[in-house]
DNA sequence: TCAAGATCTGGACTGAGTCAAGAAAAAGAT
DNA sequence: ATCTTTTTCTTGACTCAGTCCAGATCTTGA
């Protein structure tokens, strides 16, 4: 269940060095860019091109093996935390990103008020603040 | 109040042809890009440069004047709609965008169950579906 | 083992937005 | 009304995140 390998083949995708690779990296290090998902391959198995990142991640996120969450004036960052729609709060100060549950329910604010005759398939939220170390030193 | 050059006043925003041209076009097409914005403008007062279009929006912004909006995937979104928090609809498949009010409340999921000590002043929610045109030819 | 198909590489390219310096315009004080 | 100071606007280069493409390489399944 938790080896890359196994993963990847239960959901019918081809096994390559560098898609276990990118799902190694955004295991140890949730919330983070392509970017920085690209360096820690590259320290793992030496070298990967910024396409096949963007590819893996695109293709281990269609998958839902991975969740890809894309917060104002920031770039996407990825995580393997998925099924159970949690939410997120960041640091407006430095960006730290934090895991929350939404005090509404499973499946917060799923439906509107008034949907306008939309058929409403995901809420996506995402909470603003200051982090614990911001606030201390301020 | 809905005068444009009084509302700039009020705010204490010194008054150009740019910024009531840029303020009457986010009025005129809510849930706009700045692009769309910009051609409007210079449909209106003949020409202005992206920078001050920018500008004008990042300073309406900040004085509470509009609101940005941020979708996963697509450029920022401007309106004149403030002050009463509601979120926004969006299809999937021709980016419609509505407004819509949170049945949870006034102001919606603002304290999570778990903040991790974080100081929460803001929760962003955007649903993502399908709208009524896109269900109907499909 | 081999063919067919999918993936990866490298490099050019795009879209949205920012930066910086000088020209133009608005506000406040004669 | 005019001048001075301060802010804003224009122009054009530039950045960042991400996409597109063509050819080389690897995975899979027969
Ligand atoms: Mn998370
Ligand atoms: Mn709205
Ligand atoms: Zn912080
Ligand atoms: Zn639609």
């Amino acid at each position: 269940m938790s080896d890359p390998t196994v993963l990847l083949r239960n959901h019918g995708v081809p096994v390559t060095a560098q898609r276990i690779a990118v799902l190694n990296a955004v295991t140890k290090l949730p919330h983070s860019t392509a970017d920085t998902i690209a360096e820690e391959v590259r320290a793992s198995i030496g070298a990967i091109s910024k396409q096949a990142v963007y590819d893996a991640l695109a293709t281990l996120t269609s998958k839902g093996i991975i969740r890809r969450i894309q917060p104002a004036g920031s770039p996407a960052l990825f995580e393997t935390r998925v099924g159970d729609n949690h939410h997120h709060i960041i640091c407006r100060t430095c960006g730290t990103t934090a895991d929350v549950d939404c005090a509404v329910g499973e499946r917060p604010c799923l439906s509107a008020a008034d949907n306008s005759g939309f058929k409403i398939d995901e809420a996506e939220v995402i909470f603003w603040g200051t982090c614990p170390d911001c606030l201390a030193s301020s």
